[in-house]
DNA sequence: GCCGTTTTCGGCCCGACTGTTTTCAGTCG
């Protein structure tokens, strides 16, 4: 039988939330090829093999899950075994596919095992040895014959599986059903996690509180909430973990690691560390798995054992770090930040010394696009410049929607003349001070032309343009569309890229790497939209935008005055995509900013004119 | 299956928690 490809992955994505995890990739084929080394490490660890050969292909499909650019780019040019964890076997399957659009091993492997089993393995408490032996003992292929078998109290004929467990089974396979359908948006985690923070952070004995995991590496979605303390006294603060208002259930409870779900579903993992050793621990339990299986070769090489609780030698001898500093040191690295610890560089970079200087958010200035009520904000400009101001900024962009985009009423070209009048009333009452860039957040109609003609455009000083409608046209007429607002000389950012709402719709299908090379040539900044629920651009883009020359800009999108604390997330995104603070158009000042932007300007009237 | 300035073979991170065990296997992160 030859496996459906798509098919596979439509059972796949659901099963995982894979789909949602890493938001729009960078091509169809990378994504697919990722699924199916994903597939692969699956299969193959449920038939019990090597596992240091399934962790190749798990390692295989985050490379390229990651890749910043299209892997038939990358294999025409001969680079395919630069990748991290393709050798030369993989490169050779990576080539069928490209070739052929399938992977014989592939489909060998699928026609080995009933595919309901990848869906078994999803299930917590299911691990591959479980799932082999439901399967070879009870014939069960299915989540719905598990839970049947559960049910029937079936399951703990099985060696190692008694009553308790099969229970705690159930529980998990009830648990897979609820979150099947994603994983948990940073807009969401970040806010809970902090009222957990606050909450533990208050008794006497706690020394330390941060959130670990893909959580402090800033991943846009992240499946649990992983938080750490430093206490001396563990069990009190167990206690006060598990006694939370929100907590649904207690999944496990022991003298270093509660794990708890809340009332929404989430699970929540407390650990629980010694104030000298929090350095490692933190270390440790900030990930990734990958990262932190290269620092520990790098620790062996040096005859060092590394864990949670710090280093070891081999003489027994230990090596405490307080700090996290002290463990990248002790093996002669700076510090690297968390939203780089992916094992995609970063290690090599850091014996290099060339880890790159990350923006924060303190660099930023000014943002790109916030909404009034004269679209579809909450607030009036006043309120919406008085909140920027707030938020630390010393300029920002309105650029509410024009009519016509879905979004509100939109502004009209009759408004023009009130909302500029505005803007140079306020800015007169802010000389010096803060300034308000009248700007305008325009559609991209399908045929790639603009909402409003560039007559009008030409009399604001900030223009945003993006796709709001038609987002199901295929690849080359989507990207064609907007290639060709990227040629408007009043175009300054092209508005959250990608088009997804994460969760909820996919992205639009853009050549990327086309509209990034037009972008750079013309002198076009991309965003890098900040509200949760886009972030888009992502982190694979913006690091790729950055290799090619690609300006970005960050925009809170605000649609009322609380909305510019979502920029700390559009940092976190820049940050994932390795941005230092002179890839980010809104670290320059205002004045710099209106500089870049006519600078542009000037050039496309000179080539304007060579051409005619 | 990957990888290499101790290398082309033989390594590949490591400990907590649980449940079912009379000493440990499986899962998890």
């Amino acid at each position: 039988m030859k496996v459906d490809i798509s098919m596979l992955l439509t059972l796949v994505f659901q099963a995982s939330g894979v789909s949602s995890m890493g938001g729009t990739e960078m091509s169809e084929q990378n994504r697919e090829l990722a699924t199916i080394f994903e597939v692969m490490a699956n299969v193959l660890d449920i038939q019990g093999e090597n596992y240091h050969r399934v962790l190749a292909y798990r390692r295989a499909a985050d490379s390229v899950r990651a890749l910043g650019e299209p892997i038939d780019k990358i294999q025409s040019e001969g680079r395919i075994t630069q990748i991290p964890g393709i050798g030369d076997i993989l490169a050779a399957k990576i080539d069928e596919y490209l070739r052929t659009g399938q992977i014989a091993a592939y489909q060998k492997l699928v026609n080995q095992v009933p595919l309901g089993l990848l869906q078994i393995l999803e299930i917590p408490g299911m691990g591959p040895r479980r799932t082999k032996l439901l399967w070879e003992t009870l014939g069960i292929s299915s989540v719905d014959e598990m839970e049947a078998a559960a049910l029937a109290g079936q399951l703990r004929q099985i060696k190692g599986i008694g009553a308790r467990t099969e229970l705690k089974l159930l529980d998990g396979l009830r648990a897979w059903r609820r979150q099947r359908t994603g994983r948990i948006p940073l807009g969401v985690a970040w806010p809970l996690i902090q009222e957990i923070k606050r909450a533990l952070r208050d008794m006497s004995g706690v020394l330390q509180a941060e959130p670990a995991g893909s959580l402090r590496r800033m991943r846009e979605t992240v499946g649990d909430l992983d938080l750490l303390v430093a206490a001396v006294d563990s069990e009190q603060v167990m206690v006060r973990f598990r006694t939370l208002p929100m907590v649904d259930e207690v999944l496990l409870s022991g003298p270093t690691k509660t794990s708890i779900r809340t009332m929404d579903g989430i699970q929540v993992d407390l650990r629980v560390l010694p104030p000298e050793r929090w350095g490692s621990g933190l270390q440790y339990f900030t990930g990734s798995q990958a990262h932190n299986i290269r620092v520990r070769a790098l620790a062996q090489e040096q005859g060092l054992s590394l864990s949670e609780y710090g280093f070891r030698r081999e003489n027994g001898a230990e090596i405490v770090c307080a700090g996290e500093e002290a463990v990248y040191m002790t093996l002669g690295l700076p510090w690297i930040p968390p939203e780089l610890r992916e094992d995609h560089g970063e290690i090599e970079a850091a014996l290099e010394g060339r880890l790159p200087e990350l923006v924060k958010r303190s660099d930023l200035l000014g943002d790109f696009q916030c909404h009034t009520i004269r679209s579809n904000g909450d607030h009036s400009l006043p309120e919406m410049v008085q909140a920027a101001r707030k938020a630390g900024l010393h300029y920002v962009v309105v650029a509410d929607h024009t009519d016509g985009t879905l979004c509100g009423d939109g502004m009209s070209m009759a408004d023009l003349d009130a909302f500029l009048g505005e803007v140079a009333h306020l800015n007169a009452q802010l000389a010096g001070e803060f300034r308000v860039i009248a700007g305008a957040e325009v559609n991209i109609q399908p045929d790639g032309s603009l909402g409003w003609p560039d007559e009008v455009l030409a009399r604001l000083d900030f223009v945003v343009a993006s796709v709001h409608t038609d987002f199901g046209l295929p690849r080359e007429q989507m990207t064609q569309r907007v290639l060709k607002a990227l040629r408007n000389p009043y175009i300054d950012m092209i508005g959250h890229p990608l088009g997804r709402l994460l969760s909820r719709r996919e992205g639009i299908d853009l050549d990327m790497e086309a509209v990034f090379q037009e972008a750079a040539l013309r002198g076009v900044a991309m965003e890098i939209n900040a509200w949760p629920q886009r972030l888009d651009l992502n982190d694979v883009y913006v690091r790729r935008a950055i290799q090619l020359g690609v300006m970005l800009g960050i925009s809170s999108d605000a649609h009322d005055v609380d909305g510019f604390a979502v920029l700390d997330f559009g940092i976190a995104i820049a940050r994932r995509g390795w941005s230092e603070s002179h890839h980010i158009l809104n670290t320059l000042t205002v004045n710099d900013v209106l500089l870049w932007r006519q600078r542009r300007l000037t050039n496309s009237r000179a080539s304007q004119r060579a051409f005619e």
